[in-house]
DNA sequence: GAATTCTTTTACACAG
DNA sequence: CTGTGTAAAAGA
């Protein structure tokens, strides 16, 4: 068994089943090493029940029992299939085993004082590949014809196999497989899908073994996914999750793929260079991308504060935050949590009440300011102590002092939660963070390493403060406690609408308000006056509460010259620094078409910015973009529509649009995922159902009535019908606008035309 | 070695 | 033509 040296950064961690040891990689000199701990694995269980079972020795597979607080420590061997049996033993006893699918490897780390590496060695990876067998089924037989790489910053280089046969793709596995040793993460775009598949595939097909266990793979489209989150551009970007598309509308990348996928073999056996260009070219892309976006490095904090390697499911809520506070509760003992089982999904478990959303006021409004509560979840956790362990079943013990939540649920507030006090870890660090990365802003060192550093860990920090109360609410989490959850959802609910209520008292209206914020119609002066009138009104009620008062924080958010509202979740507005701000309109929503985003793109400009926005400039501008869609001229990439395709294609219920389209593509063996986005147009009708055709299968006519009727004039129209004082009917009439053409020669019936509003044509 | 939540709008398919 | 259910994608 090793020693562990203080210091020490480790990159890697795993299991070794033979000498059944926790073992963890580490760099030394450049040089890979590893050390080897020996380890007890146990789980816990509440000393009441520990006598209730009196389980000391289970037929001999218990071999230790340690006292640990109000808990006591069971030890046995963690790869024993005997344990499930005991585990399922207990239940039977109505005894809760706590923590007891954690495995040795966390369960040494949260033990120990191990410190995980926060600078992982990166290497972006791309592999290039003869699909003809196996297709998308079985991506596991695609043979490996090249492989590009760099690290962070390095020069990219690329491996060709010196045949397409066994020898060239082992010999190209082999020498990759050399180059890999020297890095911790490796990093590709839809990594985990394929080339992390077909490169353990490979591998496993030619008996190699590299040493998988000290590499850590990270999906970067994943990551992407996940964090590429509102265009505030209003492109629509998000038609498809290819490379090139994302390179293409993240980078301003121009180049088109010049080689089609399926005849990479050709190009592999006549053009050799064209093939190394090009599988360069893609890992050039992955660094450019992730050096613009910082995904891997804002991965890289987040995983390191919650004890974890840098890897895909380091990206997962359950996993980070298991991995924040059960260290947590080794530390201080003074909680342990559940069992995680996943296939006892019968349970009696409900969901939970969740904010309060108010009816906006529709229509147009001017000199608005949003008031936001700061991390007002994170705040009522901590001001209410609300923690699993903390909460008060039946009666509270008269000498007991506890803060009462606005859904009944009582809290015991002798001594912090462990949720609470975590959650005020993150947001004091946050806080630090934050002010350290304003200083060097201030500094002007704002495109410094140390500023995106700071940046970095104040998001860490903010990601995992609000992953806590998604802990609690989450059925398969395991903290999970639908009164913790419910006792901030309804307490929030109350603050908020206690705040509306106050704004009425004062003669303040109120606009709109969703979970956390409140739009009210009032100067700037105004609002931050009123906001420090209802802190200190709302710090009353929280006392009346027993809660912990000075948590509660009013803030200005933004002010806005003009907003309208045309539903609930849906807004756009014009700040005083001049800056938009849309919200759930289809302009910032990736499932309608360019030309309808950018038709409502106009129509937000011109009720924003014009002068005196009225119903006959709106008139003009619908009537010029109607014309420019019925001339049948419009480019098929202003009329892609696409939809992802969620899950599998059985489990479908209906057949809408995109699941039709995905269908045929299966039926033609093309490529078809979960997950992947189908791109389509429209082009007519079948009886009541819309027809459309995948894209490569377009001609160019599209059909420009169901396009008006359908996709490009509704979101105009309510906006127009929310904002613009003329009756609903008359707008309404706009949806039949082309077919004028055809039939209703004088739709409008003005009497009198006053030439500026001329449809193109006649009309006949 | 699976999984943060609820609320809301909108569009299409399908049935009557 | 209308009502209902399913699905996507948003806000917070």
């Amino acid at each position: 068994m090793a020693k562990r040296k203080a210091g020490t950064e480790y990159t890697a961690g795993w299991y070794d089943w033979e000498s059944r040891q926790v073992c963890f990689s580490y760099w030394k000199n450049g040089e890979r090493m590893q050390h080897s701990f020996n380890t007890k694995w146990y789980f816990f269980l509440r000393r009441e029940d520990a006598e209730i079972v009196a389980c000391r020795k289970f037929d001999g597979l218990c071999d230790e029992v340690e006292e640990a607080g109000p808990y006591i420590k069971l030890f046995l061997p963690y790869y024993d299939e005997r344990r499930e049996v005991f585990i399922e033993w207990l239940r039977s006893k109505g005894v809760e085993p706590l923590e007891a699918d954690v495995h040795p490897v966390d369960r040494y780390m949260f033990d120990s004082e191990i410190k995980i590496s926060t600078n992982p060695k990166i290497l972006y990876y791309d592999i290039e590949t003869d699909a003809r067998k196996g297709g998308w089924e079985d991506v596991g037989r695609h043979r490996l014809l090249s492989i590009a790489y760099a690290g962070r910053g390095e020069k990219v280089r690329c491996l060709i196999a010196d045949d397409s046969d066994d020898k060239g793709e082992k010999d190209l596995l082999n020498r990759f497989f050399n180059v890999i040793e020297k890095y911790d993460t490796l990093v590709a775009w839809n990594g985990a899908a394929y080339d992390e598949v077909v490169l353990r595939a490979r591998a496993k097909h030619y008996k190699l073994y590299p040493r998988w266990n000290t590499i850590n793979f990270l999906d970067l489209m994943q990551l992407f996914k996940k964090y590429y989150g509102r265009d505030e551009s209003g492109s629509g970007v998000r038609i498809s999750f290819s490379l090139e598309n994302i390179a293409k509308t993240v980078l301003g990348k121009g180049k088109v793929k010049d080689i089609a996928v399926h005849r990479l073999i050709d190009v592999f056996n006549f053009e050799p260079d064209k093939l190394i260009e090009y599988n360069k070219r893609d890992v050039e892309i992955m660094q450019e991308l992730d050096e613009k976006l910082g995904y891997t490095e804002a991965q890289t904090a987040l995983a390191h504060l919650c004890n974890r390697f840098l890897c895909d499911r380091s990206s997962k809520s359950g996993y980070l935050v298991d991995g924040f506070v059960l260290k947590h509760a080794a530390k201080s003992q003074t909680a342990h949590f559940r069992t995680k089982n996943y296939n006892e999904g019968q349970e009696e478990e409900r969901g939970i009440e969740g904010a309060f959303v108010m009816d906006p006021i529709i229509g147009l409004h001017e000199q608005v300011c949003d008031l936001d509560f700061s991390s007002l979840y994170p705040s009522i956790m901590i001001a209410w102590n609300v923690s699993p362990e903390k909460k008060i079943v039946g009666e509270a013990d008269q000498l007991e002092d506890y803060a009462i939540a606005a859904n009944k649920a009582k809290f015991s507030n002798m001594t912090s939660g462990s949720f609470p006090t975590i959650v005020k870890t993150a947001l004091d660090a946050r806080s630090h963070w934050k002010k350290e990365a304003a200083r060097l802003e201030k500094e002007g060192q704002e495109n410094s390493v140390e500023h995106r550093i700071a940046k970095n860990r104040s998001d860490a920090w903010k990601v995992l403060a609000n992953s806590m109360y998604g802990m609690l609410s989450s059925p398969f989490a395991r903290y999970y406690d639908p009164d913790c959850g419910e006792a901030i959802t309804i307490t929030g609910k109350t603050i908020i609408q206690k705040v509306i209520k106050l704004a009425g008292d004062y003669g303040i209206k109120v606009v709109y308000g969703d979970t956390d914020s409140v739009f009210i119609k009032s100067s700037k002066d105004q609002a931050i006056e009123f906001a420090g009138l209802a802190e200190k009104y709302l710090d009353e009620w929280v006392k009346e509460c027993g809660a912990l008062p000075g948590l509660i924080k009013l803030k200005l958010d933004a002010e806005f010259l003009r907003i309208f509202f045309t539903a609930k979740k849906r807004y756009a507005g014009k700040k005083a620094t001049g800056k938009w701000d849309v919200r759930g309109l289809e302009l910032v929503r990736s499932d309608g078409c360019k030309y309808a985003r950018e038709f409502q793109r106009k129509m937000v400009e011109y009720v924003l910015e014009a002068a005196h926005p009225n119903a006959e400039g709106a008139k003009e501008i619908v009537m010029k973009w109607a014309d420019e869609l019925d001339e049948g001229k419009v480019d098929a990439e202003f009329l892609l529509l696409a939809q992802s395709l969620s899950r599998s294609i059985e489990s479908y219920k209906v057949e809408t649009l995109h699941v039709r389209i995905a269908k045929e593509l299966m039926a033609k063996g093309k490529e078809v995922y979960v997950g992947m986005k189908i791109p389509y147009i429209v082009v007519g009708k079948e009886g009541a159902r819309l027809k459309a055709v995948h894209i490569d299968d377009y001609d160019g006519k599209y059909d420009a009535n169901q396009y008006w009727t359908g996709k490009v004039f509704p979101p105009v129209q309510r906006i127009l019908e929310a904002v613009l004082p003329i009756p609903n009917f008359e707008w309404k009439s706009f949806l039949k606008y082309l077919n004028r053409n055809k039939k209703q020669a004088n739709l409008f019936g003005r009497k009198k035309n006053d030439g500026k509003a001329d449809p193109k044509e006649s009309g006949e």
